[in-house]
DNA sequence: AATTGTGAATTCCTTCACAGCC
DNA sequence: GGCTGTGAAGGAATTCACAATT
C-alpha cells in the first residue's frame, strides 16, 4: 500500500471496476485477468493493474484475480462496508426521483432524510414513506441524523447557500445537481454532476462531426467525473 | 480558428463559460477578463485563454472579451443556436424528471417523444402534454420527428439495446444514465451519466480524507480565505 | 504459459511567462 | 497599464514493454 496522491479519475475506475466483479461474481466467475476487464471497458490492461496495485498487490501472475476476494477488497477500500446516511436537499423533478430511485447500492447508500424550502411541499411523503422537511431545520437534523453526504438538488440560486449550511452541519460529501460552481471549504468535496453540460457538449459534436474523438467510450465519461468536481483539494 | 482536435475537457469548459457569460450579460456587463473569469471557477487564465484562442481571437488584449459577442460566439461554437430535438427512452423515475425538467436550455433542446417498453405506461401524458409512446415503434418514430439527441434512462441491461435501435434510426448523440458501459458505433457519441460511480467515488474520499486534501495542500485554503474575505473582486 | 506489477516512454493537459497589442 | 494569444515548460495520466512470479 502506497502513499501516493490517488486521483480521482482512479476512484472513479474503481467504482466502475466494482461494478464489473459484482456482475462476474453474480455469473459465477471465480478468476479474472485485466486484460479481459479491459475489453470491456475499451481500457488498456496496464491502467487497471496500475489502478490497483496503488491498494496492494491482489492479483496473482499467471493467473489474473480472484474475483470475490479483489471485489472485498474494493468495497473496503471505497468505503462501502460502511452505511452512509445521505439527505436530499431540494425535491423537485429531480430530487423526488432521486428520492424513489432504486438504483443505487442500496447496502451502502440509504437515504435518510429530504428538505424542501417550499412550505406546501413539507410534510408530504415520498414513496418509500420519508417524509420532507422544512429547510429551518436542516442543520441540526443533519448532525442528528449523521448525514455524511447530501445531494443538492435545488436551483442554481439557492445550492451556494445550501453547501454552506452543510458544511456548518459537517458534512464533508456532496453530490451537486445545480448548474452551478460550488465553492467547498478545504476538506468538503462536491461533485458536480451538470446536465446542461453533458448536452451542450453533445451538441457541440454534433455541430462539429469532423472533430476527432467521436467515437467515445467510456474513458470520457470517466475522464468527465474527475473534472467537474467541484474542489476539496 | 485551428483544426488541432478538441478535448472534451474543453467542451465541457466552453459550456461553463458560455454559462458565466449568460449570467454576466443578464447582469449587464459588457467585458470581462480571462483572470476574472478564472477566479469564478478556480481555474487558470491561460486555460480560458486556451480553450477561446481554438476557435478564433474573440479578445481585445488590454480589455478582455467582449460578453454578448463572446455569448453569440460560443453558442455557435456549441452549436446551440440550431434547436435540438430531443427523445427520452425510459420512463421510470428519472425519465420522467427529465421529461418535466425545466432546467435546460429550453431554445436549443426540445423534448419531442417519450418512449417506454411498459404497456402501463403507454398512453399516458407529462405534465408538458407529451404522450409517451411504445417502443415497437421507436426508430421510425426517432427518424420522422427528425430527433437528433437521446436520452436513456431505462434500466443497464436494456440500455445497450436502445443505444442500438437510435443509432440505426441515425441518432449520433446519447446521454446515458443507465450506470454501464455501452459500445457506441464509430460516428456515434455516448455520454454517460453515472451516479453509482459519483457517490462511490465520494464515499472513497470520506473514507480516505487524509487522501485528497484537508490539509494537505496550503494553496486550497488560501484561496478559500481570500474568496471568503469579501475582499477579492 | 500466462499474467501481474512497474519503470520508462509517451501522450495529453495545464500552467508559466512574455511578446504583442490596445 | 492591462490583457490577450501562444510557445515553452511542467505536470499528470496513459500506455508500452518486460522482468518477476506462479
Amino acid at each position: 500500500m502506497k502513499t501516493e496522491k490517488i486521483s480521482e479519475l482512479t476512484t472513479n475506475r474503481l467504482s466502475v471496476y466494482l461494478r464489473c466483479l459484482n456482475e462476474l461474481a453474480a455469473a459465477g466467475v471465480e478468476t479474472i485477468s485485466s486484460q479481459a476487464m479491459a475489453e470491456q471497458f475499451n481500457l488498456n490492461s496496464a491502467q487497471i493493474r496500475k489502478d490497483l496495485a496503488y491498494f496492494g498487490e491482489f492479483g496473482v501472475r499467471g493467473v489474473g484475480y480472484y474475483v470475490e476476494e479483489l471485489r472485498q477488497h474494493l468495497m473496503k477500500i471505497l468505503g462501502l462496508t460502511e452505511k452512509h446516511r445521505v439527505a436530499i436537499v431540494g425535491l423537485g423533478n429531480l430530487g423526488m426521483a432521486l428520492a424513489n430511485y432504486q438504483g443505487f447500492n442500496q447496502h451502502s447508500f440509504n437515504i435518510v432524510a429530504l428538505f424542501d424550502a417550499d412550505p406546501a411541499k413539507v410534510g408530504s411523503r415520498v414513496r418509500s414513506g420519508l417524509e420532507i422537511q422544512g429547510s429551518e431545520n436542516l442543520k441540526e437534523i443533519i448532525k442528528r441524523e449523521n448525514i455524511n453526504i447530501v445531494i443538492i438538488t435545488v436551483p442554481a440560486h439557492a445550492a451556494e447557500q445550501v453547501l454552506e449550511q452543510v458544511t456548518e452541519a459537517g458534512v464533508r460529501a456532496v453530490l451537486n445537481f445545480a448548474p452551478v460552481h460550488l465553492h467547498p471549504k478545504p476538506g468538503v468535496k462536491v461533485k458536480t454532476v451538470d446536465l446542461t453540460t453533458s448536452l451542450e457538449s453533445l451538441s457541440y459534436f454534433l455541430a462539429n462531426p469532423s472533430a476527432d474523438g467521436i467515437n467515445v467510450d467510456y474513458r470520457d465519461f470517466l475522464r468527465y467525473e474527475a473534472d467537474s468536481n467541484g474542489a476539496g483539494r
